[in-house]
DNA sequence: CGGAGTCTTGAGTATCTTCAATGAGCGTGG
DNA sequence: CCACGCTCATTGAAGATACTCAAGACTCCG
């Protein structure tokens, strides 16, 4: 991009890691900026699988991954979604732990590696780095409490629509007009994966919704009326209170 | 406990914090050691509400709180029960954020508390206090992602059996002969918000358990058959690959 | 004993699952 | 280009699961 983009401690090596790179003096950067590697992922490829030891930190510059989990059944869930900005497997680097969850590319994605002992090393020099990671892990249990609250109180349209604005947000559709658009970025079967339900239930539920008004599906294509987006928010930002 | 109990820099102030007090030099002990003030609260009191600001870091020393999320529609859910030796509000401290959840005693209990303010001067001086809430963090988050996969992938039979089981382990029944027995602490309506459903719908899956024969209510005793519990927990390891 | 809160039970309904069949989309190889 | 196989998506039907509302029973405590 700019002009002494060649210099590799003038630049954040990805998107994810911007916000870090401002806190950064000029030595941290010049250590942390030769320790990644990147990668592209197919879709379908898996990035760590659930029971492996952990080779290092992951951040994902675009793309989509799914962080799935698997009981004894056969059953399985994705418990969220990943997109750029987001970090997965700090957790398993800085305890040493085996990954809990599977990651797979539902996207072509770029990835960017760090691996555990290099993000140790880091993780000791600079206090900026932990700083960047604890807030992280506050903002991910920020999020998976809420989801966590959600299914506890909430039916699947309900829990449907709350995912697909959180698609909108971040897959960023026009809101031109007076319906929230965007496409579709995964499979059917991965977002009822998300939502722990069946393809099958999920097919239904949508179906429902657009009988009464509440969303359009034109393939990928979704519509989303403002009123009823608006609605949702709202009654969900009250209950977040702030 | 101790023949100089009466020192304060000798003792941690409560149980919860007997592990970071293995970690601290004796100076970051007299400074803590002050900064603590205890109360007993009945059963019914609130630690703070949803949606209040922070006023400090509680430390449970003895008794169960719930936390409790509610939603506009009136739902409301407990996400989790704290006990002794948990520790609550430590986020809304660091980020000097809301309350996210209210927290309701749920057994007569004796809490410590410190004043954010404190707390936070305690933050920047000592390191070992900094891991140890890192620490936390990561716990509340391992625990919160399991608990949402289960929610995602689990009826409520298997989800009653699960935290009937945690509640045993807390609450540390006999298991002497072949049946894991304890008093459940909580009331049925609690346990119902904790699964999220309603004391109807707990009440006939605990009669289905009882016919099955994979648990027995006797009032508030409470009482597991050995192969239905080690069944379960064999299932939830292997969940967990670790 | 009375009252409040808690717990259980019943009946009807809504939601969700499972299995199976069908259709739609897509890439491969003839 | 079309036939084939594959995955994904939808739909139907039957049954299981869970929710709501409401009535009654139980328990604790004054």
């Amino acid at each position: 991009m700019h002009l002494r983009s060649k210099n590799p401690v003038t630049k954040a090596p990805c998107a994810v890691l911007k916000p870090l790179w401002d806190r950064l003096d000029e030595s941290e950067r010049s250590i942390i900026g030769g320790a990644f590697s990147s990668k592209r992922y197919r879709a379908g490829q898996a990035l760590y699988l659930q029971g492996d030891d952990c080779r290092g930190l992951y951040c994902i510059d675009s793309g989509l991954v799914g962080l799935r989990r698997s009981d004894e059944n056969g059953n399985s869930a994705l418990l969220r979604l990943a997109k750029s900005g987001d970090m997965l497997g700090y957790r398993s680097v800085l305890k040493n732990s085996l990954h809990r969850n599977s990651a797979e590319v539902l996207t072509e994605a770029r990835v960017y590696f760090v691996g555990r002992g290099k993000m140790r090393w880091l993780m000791e020099r600079s206090a900026a780095i932990r700083d960047y990671l604890f807030d992280q892990t506050f903002q991910d249990l920020d999020r998976t409490e809420s989801c966590c609250a959600e299914l506890l109180t909430c039916g699947l349209k309900q829990r449907l629509l709350t995912v697909l604005l959180e698609l909108h947000d971040a897959y960023g559709g026009n809101t031109d007009d007076d319906q929230y658009r965007f496409d579709l970025p995964i499979q059917k079967k991965d977002l009822a994966a998300l939502l722990g339900t069946s393809p099958a239930a999920l097919s239904r539920v949508i179906g429902t919704l657009e009988r009464d008004g509440e969303v359009s599906f034109r393939g990928r294509r979704i519509s989303i009326p403002r009123y009823a987006a608006e609605q949702h928010v709202m009654a969900a930002q009250q209950a977040a209170l702030n």
